[in-house]
DNA sequence: TAAATGTATCGAAACGATTCAATAACGTAA
DNA sequence: TTACGTTATTGAATCGTTTCGATACATTTA
């Protein structure tokens, strides 16, 4: 490979001088600019990222942590931070903390190969979160909440969604609401539990523990969840299922029983992903600021790195999305 | 920030046995092992990646170039090289050449801040990439193909797709059969179309140019060739849209004038988008093997990596997926 | 006991850029 | 002519690692 030095020596000047024409830093004279760049571009020079990065401290370079790069789901999310990074002149990449503690994020966040990172990423925990962060190499935790310096949470409001769903349901009329829940640690679907009680106990109705069963937030597992409800005795006239992956499930199984949504029963599902628009019926669910979260994310981040104080905690609320798959009980 | 050094120093090594002991590289004793681990953890030490990248000239990471990083479209493909990364145990990032010469792809390639990169993105020209491969800096380049040296490049057979698509609809009885473009100039479009005429040829029926309207691979443009479609007199008895986006337009078009599909008109898309199969009625189309792809291409990559001998061009086919978009001519 | 062998540790060079402080070159004012 | 200010250029130090070759010491072998 090329060096700064191979150019150097073809153009006939210091490596120091090279590097100034390079970067258009200092006075250098027009002349010797020219015979810079005529060498850097006969030797076919391309400068060592490393090199720099090591020397100037700084990368101009944001990550992104998921915990699976492939998932559909974070399109709108990674839209935001993208966008927000964009008008930032900052760049972006986004990797995968899939594999635990080797994976690709963790190596970024301790080594930091970059300047701040945005973390959407349930398997990190956050000590080490802790550990990583640092007054020149700030963390923005999406949907968690940690009292640390220099790193700021954002959360969407899980527990207000939660109720939202609910209360729709109770107003629709139904006073027999199931609830399928994801994997019953999560963060998220403990909120989301919780805003399901403060709904029923607000409407004077019963929490019925037959009614909470466990989907663990993916399709397989709604529909398994579905079957359930509908092998026990009195079906609830309405179901509230904590994402939309398990009500997409969910409404398969109604359907191969000959239950019809949402004449026989009305169904609800969280997250407004892209597919709840496609499904028949289509999905009534609660969606969340994903574009926003990014957004708000990223320019949060630029403002740390500017130096510049922020709140270290933000609460996004959620909006209720009605579509088909909910009515009222007649 | 503390550094090697630092820990050193506290353990009372030189610089070089931390690091030894820090690698496990060397024979060290293991109680200076100890000793160096406890200061390093006393310190909260982290090693700097650029610094260790700059010496060790790797970085046990490739990048993923994409022209959208947000596109779900690319879900699949990702999930290919992820795959195939972590068996490999390499790190994977991915990243947009959203901005052209300014985007973080560029940076990336030209400043090799990777051991070597995949590139899935139309809007990074051949010459940039041909100038950035290198013997230490090997390049897979994603539906087009590029002769070059560190360069292989990976193609899905869009002139068999066409052909495919199109012959089905000839097999189910159709005569006339519309085309709808995306930009004309594209590598994807000109090989699917070439396939359409092919198999217009091979079945004596004509090609007419009134039923080519280009759509631009975009859902609204679907939407408005479909209208146009409709305008002209006479309407084709089955439509082929050069990707599933414009097809998904194209349903609403006809869906909107009370044409059903397919009673009065079949309709076949190109990609298998994750859409596909929940649109009413769901799409026939063309599966391109996303998955395949970028599993074959990290694949290839790694090889490259380890100095192993490959092909410098690879061809995918595509294959028909009947759903219930299209039937026979009655 | 001297020589040979082996092991753990160390010092210094290197990677390829950036940047500070010093110098050279040159025109201008005194 | 000398002194000075300005500007373009340079040499050297530096960033934080890794790694080569040297060294010191302990152990085995002849």
């Amino acid at each position: 490979m090329t060096t700064i030095k191979d150019v150097a020596k073809l153009a006939g000047v210091a490596v120091s001088t090279a590097s100034y024409a390079l970067n258009g830093k200092q006075k250098i004279s027009e002349e010797t600019r020219r015979k810079v760049f005529e060498a850097a571009k006969k030797l076919n020079y391309q400068k060592n990222g490393f090199a720099s990065d090591l020397k100037s401290k700084s990368t101009k370079t944001i990550a992104l942590i998921l915990s699976d790069l492939s998932g559909p789901y974070y399109s709108q999310l990674i839209q935001g931070v993208q966008d927000v990074s964009y008008e930032n002149g900052y760049n972006l990449v986004a990797c995968s903390s899939f594999g635990g503690y080797n994976s690709t994020a963790v190596k970024f966040l301790m080594e930091k190969r970059v300047d701040g990172t945005i973390v959407f990423a349930h398997n990190i925990e956050n000590d080490l979160l802790v550990q990583a962060a640092h007054e020149s190499f700030p963390i923005i935790a999406l949907d968690r909440s940690i009292e640390s310096d220099h790193i700021v949470s954002i959360e969407v409001d899980n527990e207000q969604g939660g109720y939202l769903a609910t209360k729709h349901l109770v107003e629709l009329g139904h006073k027999h609401i199931a609830y399928v829940s994801g994997p019953v640690t999560t963060h998220d679907n403990i909120l989301r539990f919780k805003g399901y009680q403060r709904a029923l106990k607000e409407h004077n109705l019963p929490y019925k523990s037959k009614w909470n069963i466990s989907g663990n937030f993916t399709r397989e597992g709604g529909y398994n969840a579905a079957k359930l409800l509908i092998s026990q005795k009195d079906l609830p006239s309405a179901v509230f299922f904590a994402n939309d992956e398990m009500a997409l499930g969910g409404l398969r199984a109604f359907k191969e029983k000959g239950i019809e949504v949402p004449k026989d029963i009305s169904v609800i599902g969280f997250d407004d992903i892209q597919l709840a628009e496609y499904t028949r019926p289509s999905l009534t669910t609660i969606r969340q600021p994903k574009y926003e979260m990014g957004a708000l994310a990223a320019h949060i981040l630029y403002q740390l790195l500017k130096g510049e104080e922020t709140e270290n905690f933000y609460k996004l609320s959620t909006e209720l999305i009605i579509r088909e798959s909910t009515k009222i009980l007649t």
